[in-house]
DNA sequence: ATAATTTCCTATTGACATACTAGGAATATA
DNA sequence: TATATTCCTAGTATGTCAATAGGAAATTAT
């Protein structure tokens, strides 16, 4: 398993909050409680949402959340990254580190760069709209 | 990062045997010497290796490892599953778990069946034959 | 036979991340 | 002013991963 509950749990607010975010701004408590989450917990991984601009929010009575920008603007590979960090599947190909000493031979480094590709492209192509609209991918 | 260390030893560990079988029962020690891999943690590694038929085992001196089958034979996939378990990225994608009691109503379902097709199939083309003659995939 | 080599077995450990809990402060509205 | 909500800091239990340690059993080369 490699998607982290972070990351799925950011998703399923993001998307409860396009869902419900026509009445005003959405109450965490809402969201935990349809979504069956532990607040606590929630509030954990919202705080990331919001430092970094995918949510806006309003304290005190009938504050919330709700989303900075329209739905099919959140890329679904960039939320990911931003809760779990890059998503290779091995150490050596994440960004910003000092190139393998055994790379030139290494005989599995193509298929983990494939690998990666795949993975990338697949999560890149969807958005929130996606997620939020679908039955089916 | 999703594929762990044990998964990648034995990945090099096979392939190194690949490469030098020829000459006979390949030891251990020759190949953690090569890989760069401690020789105690690989012993833990190949022991599974072993028990699941991937590799024959000779003790003694002149003693050592050798693949069971032709190296066409192993899929990269399974090797992975071997070690590492199911590469489903989400645990609710498992195999032999009870159903989700949120599965028909989860907006993210789609989204990780549809990684988990695209990366069994991406892992299921290839065998250690490629591994081992490729520079590149 | 014997020494050398090699696999096999059991146990332990340190480090780290993950998922989650707890309590309350700050803020805004009804 | 009461109430509802986000925000902030801290702590914790659990588990997994990667690695180490020490030696027993087996087999061969000499």
């Amino acid at each position: 398993m490699m998607i982290s509950t972070k990351s799925r749990y950011a998703l399923r607010f993001l998307i409860d909050i396009a869902e419900h975010q026509a009445d005003g701004y959405v109450p965490l408590k809402d969201v935990a409680l349809r979504q069956e989450i532990s607040e606590k917990y929630l509030e954990i991984v919202v705080k990331e949402l919001v430092r970094d601009g995918l949510l806006a929010a309003q304290r005190g009575k009938g504050g919330g959340y709700r989303l900075n920008r329209s739905s099919d603007e959140y890329n679904i590979k960039s939320i990911i990254e931003l809760m779990d960090g890059p998503l290779a599947p091995v150490a050596c190909l994440e960004p910003g580190r000092e190139a393998c000493p055994r790379q030139g031979s290494c005989r599995t480094l193509p298929l983990w760069t494939g690998l990666d590709k795949v993975i990338s492209a697949y999560l890149s192509q969807f958005t929130l709209t996606d997620l939020a609209a679908a039955e089916e991918i």
